[in-house]
DNA sequence: AACCACAACGAAAAGGTTTTCGAAGGTTGC
DNA sequence: GCAACCTTCGAAAACCTTTTCGTTGTGGTT
């Protein structure tokens, strides 16, 4: 069904040999042989067979990537960011999706090493605690380069963001706009961005002599509109006179908005509230929603480049150890946060 | 640095047939052959040629999967469902994004072919109008199914939404409400799904002896939230007294929202406006939008199973005719198109 | 005439798996 | 004692491309 070098050779009356010679620029092959083939591979539509080809020269072509969420604004860019770029540089990228589950993610990276993908780009579940996985994708000599979340303990090229910077910079501006009283809606235990994020805010509270309350801070563990919506109505209740919030990601911020809404309070007079992502969303709500710039393109970008330079120079050994690549956030100021002019 | 099946004869002292035997449950290999076999290659941590093996086969357990579109709701809903459902039939799947272009979606099914895939989806690049590359992919006997943009000069599955009668409900809903002088933001001239749309809104207006005005339609061709905010504020001019918008799509009506606020006009009091889609934002934003839902997921799932159906009957002759899959959407009436109780 | 350089080509091996078919050995039934 | 059968195994071909290395033939140099 598929036309192979065997039938253009057969066809043409030379070796299956000068065929591919022709076809692949073989300086040992008379021009004239070589424009007969490629006329002819051409008419016929020849497509080499690419699994035939990756026996010999064991390059697939083939990426692999592992998302714990899909319909997420951030890893959709990364997402988007690597399959464009990666096509621009000959690769295509099979796109998998763990849903945070550990089990999942596992039995991904083992149907990947099947594939023989030529590069693996993950972001890890959250309960991943476990990196066997992640380790035997080293053994086996293929680039891994991990994104959003690092795991230290993987020594491979990780992309992330200055989370706790970012964080930091997010609170300083809440209190930099009059808040005395900020609460802080933050993810999981477990991830490290959800632990940076945190530390961000509390450090900036210490730095700015604002006591860390324990009691200001919920756990929002799916990062979803409702548990935003539903912490800032309990959070109220003991708390009234709250006046900033920072919420690890502009959905769960959303929620948080239309709570205070509920409530009868205004945003930002009364209290001001920054989200992380610069999701979609955030520009398109009232009031706009003051967040974090992930740049989600640039870590696509930065991912797709670090495994490129583990390709160019054969020779050049892997990295072995743990290297940390930080793409830096940019604080996006809307009307959710704005209070005076700045 | 890959275990081969050579290796693990040669372990065990035995052949490689019988090695792969013991691998894929042959019954004419003894049980305790098998047990040791399977023993160490689990010990070994084994993970068989996936190239190689397709050689064989002809099966690369790999689909092709273009959309016109990335970060978008719709197809991005279709595009997670087929992932995680091919994942479960034991598929994997290489993503490729045309950005609307006819000629990056031709060299993608290029690309996919020469990958060997199994199968093909697709929603073409609305600027589409030469379908020699889908023919290929019918030529060459692989399994192609369209998805939302139906061609039917392409004779194969093409699974699709009501789009001119879900258009036509919606329509007619605005004009239940009391609507006299309804507007609508279409998309470009091209895609079948802008026509259909149109055309169910153009004939809800004349079942209800509302006379059309080519003045009240606008071209949004990009689908964007400035392009709805645009066309609002320059409709207003001519027509101030409007009553009544339906958009193509959820981010053109959310731009169109915020041109009435800009305007002063009160949704739904004034005007009442209606999308599509049903984005994420549009139950988020205030007022909520009202649109109609497309149900991504199960027209995911069906793309899938159609293309599974063609793979269990290798007997049976894949289809060679023009065949439509309907999914049926739903309307969701929120409050920027609630005048009435229903 | 002997030799060499060079251009053009092809034979063959390698890459790893699957599957057909035949062989070897053992058992059963008469 | 022999035919018929079953169990277990392995040789080998096939899938298609790439690449090394050797062969042939031509023309040029001494």
């Amino acid at each position: 069904m598929n036309l192979t070098l065997k039938d253009i050779a057969q066809a043409l009356g030379i070796s299956i040999t000068t065929v591919s010679k022709a076809l692949k620029d073989y300086k040992d092959v008379n021009p004239q042989t070589r424009a007969r083939v490629r006329a002819y591979a051409e008419q016929m539509n020849f497509r080499p067979n690419a699994q035939a080809s990756f026996l010999r020269t064991q390059k697939t072509g083939l990426l692999g990537l592992v998302v714990p969420h899909y319909r997420h604004d951030f890893f959709n860019t990364i997402v988007e960011t690597l399959i464009t770029q990666a096509e621009e540089h000959n690769y295509r990228v099979v796109v998998l999706c763990s849903e945070e589950s550990y089990e999942k993610e596992k039995k991904q990276i083992h149907e990947l090493l099947q594939l023989r993908v030529d590069g693996i780009f993950i972001s890890v579940a959250k309960n991943t605690n476990d990196y066997q996985h992640l380790k035997q994708v080293l053994n086996n000599k293929t680039p891994l380069i991990l994104f959003d979340r690092k795991v230290k303990l993987v020594p491979t090229y990780q992309v992330v963001n200055n989370d706790q910077e970012a964080a930091y910079q997010a609170t300083e501006h809440l209190i930099s706009q009059g808040c005395k009283k900020i609460a802080h809606l933050r993810g999981d235990l477990m991830p490290q961005i959800s632990i940076d994020r945190f530390l961000g805010y509390k450090k900036a509270l210490e730095q700015n002599q604002i006591p860390y309350e324990e009691d200001l801070v919920a756990i929002c563990s799916e990062n979803n509109f409702e548990e935003g919506f539903n912490s800032v109505l309990k959070l109220l209740e003991k708390h009234p006179d709250l006046d900033g919030l920072f919420a690890i990601t502009d959905l769960v911020a959303v929620g948080a908005l239309r709570a205070f809404e509920e409530r009868g309070y205004r945003v930002p007079e009364d209290v001001a509230v920054i989200g992380f992502s610069n999701w979609m969303i955030s520009s398109l709500i009232t009031p706009q929603l003051s967040t974090v710039e992930q740049n989600g393109a640039r870590i696509g970008k930065k991912v797709l480049q670090l495994f490129l330079k583990t390709q160019e120079s054969d020779t050049m050994e892997p990295v072995t150890s743990y290297v940390q690549e930080t793409v830096r956030t940019q604080l996006l100021i809307r009307a959710s946060s704005k209070r005076k002019e700045i």
